[in-house]
DNA sequence: ATAAGACCTGACATCAATGTGAGCATCAAG
DNA sequence: CTTGATGCTCACATTGATGTCAGGTCTTAT
């Protein structure tokens, strides 16, 4: 499929597609005339560095974890170094750290919202 | 105390103090020579403002949360409006999804972290 | 062949908090 | 009074993913 469908099926902006592929983060092939050309593989991936991304990773951390994936199509699947190994726990527990934090912001807000509904009987 | 106490007892920038001043997050005196002067306070406070930003909460947000805590000092001390606690859940919500998106990112460097641990034995 | 729609590259803009540096003023201690 | 540490303002840079625009090319259906 061409960037324009997979954009639509991801929900991820063209632009962001073609950042991607810069970063290293996908390989699409090229037609005759020079446009990207993706596998329905594509889709997940997209899915997956969107995951990554959202959880803080960088995108070079991202490209360097990619071909340690499961691969659905029996791709490569190389296996952690321990040096990424050892970066990965590193960002588990960057991880855990803002999670946690998250979670005290998350009980401050509570405390302003629940007095906040205490005094304003017109929140239904 | 000025500046740069508070920088060193908060462990933030004396940049990032001018800035929350900026943003209106702190309102400290000033000497009759120009110089920001802070109270005890200011110590808390800043903290918080961390703690906030850590959350995601942009300074404007904060900046209407603040007027709302529960002040040491026996503040002003505001009632959230209605208004504002929608925004407030709104919030609350995005730091519970952002959450789960934590959860699952988690999960994925798991498996990718234990993986390499069997593969590779020097893992003591 | 042609036109419309999709795509290409390259460059510059954006956001938000923070870093950095210049040039000058203030404060505290000798 | 002088000096060194600290503070002031103003302005511009940084980061990283993404938006946006311009000018040109490819694809596909007519």
């Amino acid at each position: 499929m061409r960037i324009g469908e997979l954009s639509r099926r991801t929900g991820v902006s063209v632009r962001s597609l073609r950042y991607y592929e810069e970063q290293q983060l996908m390989a699409p092939t090229r037609t005759a005339g020079g446009q990207r050309e993706y596998s329905e593989a594509a889709v997940d991936r997209v899915i997956l560095v969107q995951q990554l991304f959202a959880a803080g990773l960088h995108s070079v951390r991202i490209a360097e974890i990619l071909p340690c994936m499961r691969a659905p199509e029996g791709g490569p699947n190389e296996r952690a170094t321990a040096r990424l190994a050892q970066s990965l726990v590193a960002e588990r527990e960057r991880i855990d750290s803002t999670i946690a934090d998250l979670l005290r912001s998350r009980a401050l807000l509570d405390d302003i919202v629940s007095s906040a509904a205490l005094a304003d009987s017109s929140i239904d």
